[in-house]
DNA sequence: TATTGTTATACTCTATAACTATA
DNA sequence: TATAGTTATAGAGTATAACAATA
């Protein structure tokens, strides 16, 4: 069974299944979701951003990130600013708190990764970022 | 940069969460959602089965399970039926026009598999899926 | 008049707990 | 007493629409 697409496929959406699975239950140990932490992360990315920005990023409803914000607000991990040039807008930003959870999360990653692809050889792993980038190439937004 | 696991890692995680973004897409043109069609795929792999075995296959609840046969039974797509050894228990089955939708699921399934994946060199499908596989196995339940 | 964010409302997915009918 | 399924209830995630303040 040497490189079946509909078996490359398939496996892909499992695998898709199970990671996010695992990506929720990992994040619920600090009282994130995959959104929460999407937040976090283009925050620690980009700093200070506009509400606006932050509903582009996670392809959105700005209502949506109005409640995204205020729990991790209520959470300690982001504060609003007024935005220095429009006061109709607000500037969210990590706490201190918030970067720290910023850098929980790139620790996270990067204990995860040597964990599940440490032993795999390099020539596979590159063919499997070849593969991936090409479906997302394909299915891009 | 070649075979990095935290590249692969973050690939597989981009990957996951579009793939899913396109499923649900594609599902809502029959009006079916990714537990809908699971149940779907699974009656048509094994025919009729107890709502008890049902929420074991997709890891979730009795109750939901009960959700999710009401609303493919009111599309029309499964039926219940009762279980002939036990009168506690209820069999669902795919009617005909289920027994159509799982069709067109494989077509679907076939027809993106050749779209997305159909240029890529053999050997690089075989390292994606036994990578994709690896990750599997290192997660599983 | 257009844009930023919020209040109000609603829909979907999923879970827990209590209950009914059977085993 | 234990099991199969359902009713009742609840919570998270997300959306649309109407509205306020500002541009």
């Amino acid at each position: 069974m040497h490189g079946d697409p509909v078996q490359a496929f398939d496996k892909a959406f499992e695998l898709a299944a199970r990671l996010a699975e695992v990506m929720r239950h990992a994040l619920a140990e600090r009282d994130l979701t995959p959104s929460r932490a999407e937040v976090i992360y283009v925050l620690a990315r980009e700093g200070a951003v506009m509400q606006r920005a932050l509903a582009e990023a996670l392809r959105c409803t700005p209502r949506h990130v109005t409640g995204l914000v205020d729990q991790l607000q209520d959470a300690g991990l982001v504060e609003r600013r007024p935005h220095p040039d429009d006061r109709r807008a607000t500037s969210v930003a990590l706490t201190t708190k918030g970067a720290a959870t910023a850098r929980w999360i790139t620790e996270s990653r990067h204990t995860a990764a040597s964990a599940l692809l440490g032993d795999v050889p390099g020539d596979d792993l590159a063919a499997f970022v070849r593969v991936a980038d090409l479906i997302l190439r394909q299915i891009a937004p």
